[in-house]
DNA sequence: AACGTAACCGCAAACGTTTGCGGATGATAT
DNA sequence: ATATCATCCGCAAACGTTTGCGGTTACGTT
């Protein structure tokens, strides 16, 4: 019921007893046209209120201008924050971008790339979802040619372009500021074991500890599946240790929530009890008691360099081999990490 | 540099010695088609893994299959959530959606609508800018007959479908709350002073206080611009009154979420020395402290509705008439507003 | 044997663009 | 006057579907 009568390049044509290619060409600009009857059918075409037709225009070129973006989900800031980053570069770039979330369900995630297909993406960017630890619809994709880069939950089975952060670096450095703030016996709260940013980020963790001469015991480690309930049952199964962690790197700042809230209802202090930081810098964090330090990502700029990423890939007609940026992190350092005297 | 050579209708075609209309209506599975040559058909689309061309199907139904929506910004809570819903309706009624965001601002939002309207969308659902009091690119999509609904950011100066919650209602359950637990000067952090939504609360703050006895002072009441600094300053500014609130009602979680930050900073007890209830029910909600008393929208139900009134339009030929669903809401009731020994 | 009637399928137009090629026109050079 | 050449524009095909209409079979009826 949308516009029973649209106004069309052929309707311009006929008021102005030209031809359709004419106008056509007279509306894009085209050198081949006599500026005056150019003027006279942009005149007349803005005169109608002629909108191009995108979908016969689509068929031609066959493009369609659109970019799929697959998420885990919405509710966590970094990805609607990253949903809005990446519209905005696409918007700059004349494309559109239509979304889908998996829920964090492997099942969803194939459905989802199944649908972007259907509605005939030009690309897609993705975030795994945090059950996916097989590839096959991601290879599918590839096998069609369909253009794909990957931010921050990626895998190294897959061949594709990705940006990411130095997740190594960044637990590293968020480790070694606990450390020199006086924590000794520190956990980790991390994500499904099968996720490599966790894996990365727990490897940092590893790293620094054998650094300092501390001591790395798998018992300081829970692997959670992101849930409230889980994890804050294990944060407290974490506290319930012969001897307890007196500092513990999250994977999240949602987890870090959770195990905050947690440790509020057994009494548990934080820092003074038990140190915390965290991943993400959620807006939120400010706004906790103690408020929560956390390592932000420059979600703009991955934003940017995965819609660029993409493009690149787009604009090409020869195959562009993978590339991968990675981008450096920082950590926002508050309250919950700030341990006075107990520095060693 | 897409599927360079995809297989089309005519391929099935020309292997099978058939005419492109027969493949067509065979996997279609339309009733004038021999079992035989439809059962023939179906298995070649699926072995030589025959993808329809959306675009060319696009074309001769002119549809899209595509919805745009328009949000404020995804960075609250509530919006993202609804986003979430509303793909997920729009989803099992086979379209998708190609969300925008104005960051609230009037500009932005007739430019998205001019990108929507390019990219050839259905309909479109939206929630309005901070920023527009004018509706002027409103009613010119109006004119175009593409189907709309609005849903909570609305104006009665645009005749669509919408679907919100009884604003009125929830801010006077809200005020009411503060009232029956002791608080006898009540503030409120109102939006722009422009927004429907905003003066619908301020409306039920009102009522609540006439429906008590207690005295209702513009003072009492700010206007702000949903910004942290905005209203940080204001909420300190109104603890500076002569007589400062004891109980204060805010728009929506992130202004509290501000005030409340402010309030820590200055020393302000929360709810010892002023109470608060708000808006939007945020996850973060509880994980704040003291945890915050908030109203819960019905998010999900509210996507159905969202979507459910778009088909209707989107479905039927006729044009039908704009209908409006209220639906209600529930507080719930943390901390914040818990004033032990404080009632009247 | 002739006819009527289903059942099954193909032709061709249509959706609104873009684009290669060639045609007409007029100006310029010979 | 003719040949040459730009300049400007139209023809028609193409993109991959869907769909109204008409055509061919094959079968059962009389």
């Amino acid at each position: 019921m949308n516009k029973n009568t649209a106004v069309t390049i052929k309707d311009i044509a006929n008021a102005l007893n030209l031809s359709a290619s004419t106008v056509s060409r007279a509306l894009r600009g085209m050198p081949e046209i006599h500026p005056e009857t150019r003027q006279a059918v942009l005149q007349l075409a803005e005169d109608m209120d002629y909108q191009p037709n995108q979908l016969a225009k689509n068929l031609v070129k066959s493009r369609t201008k659109t970019i799929g973006l697959i998420l885990p989900t919405l509710s966590y800031h970094f990805f609607a924050s990253m949903l809005n980053s990446i519209e905005e570069a696409a918007m700059q770039a004349g494309y559109s971008v239509v979304v889908c979330q998996t829920n964090e369900s492997y099942l969803r995630e194939v459905a989802q790339i199944q649908n972007l297909l259907h509605s005939q993406v030009e690309g897609v960017i993705m975030s795994l979802a945090r059950d996916t630890s097989d590839f096959e619809h991601i290879y599918r994709l590839q096998r069609k040619n369909v253009p794909l880069v990957i931010f921050d939950r990626y895998s190294t089975d897959i061949d594709a372009s990705r940006v990411i952060v130095d997740n190594h670096e960044a637990a590293f450095k968020a480790t070694q500021h606990l450390i020199e703030n006086g924590c000794q016996r520190l956990g980790c709260m991390a994500g499904p074991p099968h996720l490599l940013i966790s894996n990365e980020r727990l490897r940092g963790f590893k790293d620094a500890l054998e650094h300092y001469g501390l001591p790395y015991n798998e018992r300081y480690v829970f692997y959670n599946d992101f849930t409230q309930e889980n994890t804050m049952m294990q944060a407290l199964n974490m506290m319930s240790l012969p001897t307890p962690p007196d500092g513990i790197l999250t994977m999240t700042d949602r987890i870090a929530f959770a195990t905050m809230y947690a440790f509020k209802q057994k009494g548990i202090r934080i820092p003074e009890d038990v140190a915390i930081v965290s991943f993400n810098n959620d807006p939120t964090c400010i706004y906790l008691s103690p408020s929560l330090t956390s390592v932000n990502q420059p979600i703009q700029e991955m934003g940017a360099q995965v819609v660029r990423l993409l493009l690149k890939q787009l604009e090409n007609d020869q195959p562009v081999v993978a590339e991968t940026i990675v981008l450096s992190t920082q950590l926002m350092i508050r309250e919950s990490s700030m341990v006075e005297g107990r520095k060693k």
